[in-house]
DNA sequence: CTTATCTCAGGGAGACTGACATAA
DNA sequence: CTTATGTCAGTCACCCTGAGATAA
């Protein structure tokens, strides 16, 4: 068999950044699961997640508001204009820009994405009582606050 | 200037499951980071510090202590090698193993690589108290421990 | 002239899959 | 015949750089 779990835990598989990293690959693995169980990937969720609370936008200052590169929005824009999620529309106020809005289908998605996501990260946390899932993300938000959230 | 600060925190951006995973994005560039100051990365310092610790071993069981895929060990022992950080040589008492062990340049540059980890990870954290720390990292923990630290 | 927007090509790092030859 | 090992080719998601065209 050669079991990987036989094997003993290594030294600095305990120090907090490979903790962090580890974690952090394990709940990128769930979530990305249980997305592309519902044909999407994390960037679709940030882009309909954040047309759905700020409202239509072109495609750089909806990067600036979801954390996603611009460079990267063309083509996830284009998937999820595909599954005809979002419609791109070019801005007649000025004509660089593309406006950028969710459709109805792409509204019942966000609802499935969000379940999904509040799902899997139930499953993450299952071990923490609710009191630490607290504390964990207060440290977590803590971390971020001092680093600059998206700082570049 | 359309700096991305001046934007409002999404709704979702609030989430354990993403704040875990920017936290350890951040930590990852960090890391990534110093290492590459010394000419490396993730991957070489896990190989380094295991041979380190449980001594010269076959690819695939160096694979599992550090937790490499077997097929990603083969580029990196050979980038290893290249660098005469580590030695690979044909086991004669089973011949489709590959014994890697460390050379007196790999342990030097392992003590780089730690002091680089280490000064990165303080980099992290320091928002945090020493008490946090320790709350933190035993949050984290908790969390790998339940979900089996590398089961796949 | 400078800046913003969109687009495209490409690369790096980590993680994984599937196939194959070889040897145990 | 089954399993383990090393190798190779390829994919994926995320993040980033750089360059170019167009418009403000």
């Amino acid at each position: 068999m050669e079991d990987p779990s036989d094997e003993p835990r290594a030294r600095w598989q305990v120090l907090p950044s490979w903790l962090l990293t580890q974690t952090a690959s394990h709940a990128h693995r769930l979530v990305t699961d249980g997305f592309s169980a519902v044909d999407a990937r994390g960037y679709h969720f940030r882009v309909l997640a954040t047309l759905d609370e700020f409202g239509s936008a072109s495609q750089a200052t909806l990067g600036r508001r979801s954390g996603i590169h611009v460079s990267e929005m063309v083509a996830t824009i284009s998937e999820l204009a595909e599954r005809d999620l979002v419609e791109r529309a070019p801005d007649p106020a000025d004509r660089r820009r593309n406006v950028v809005s969710l459709t109805a289908a792409g509204k019942k998605q966000l609802r499935r994405l969000e379940k999904q996501l509040a799902e899997r990260q139930d499953e993450l946390l299952a071990p923490l009582s609710s009191d630490e899932r607290k504390r964990f993300a207060e440290l977590l938000a803590k971390l971020l606050d001092h680093h600059g959230r998206r700082s570049g």
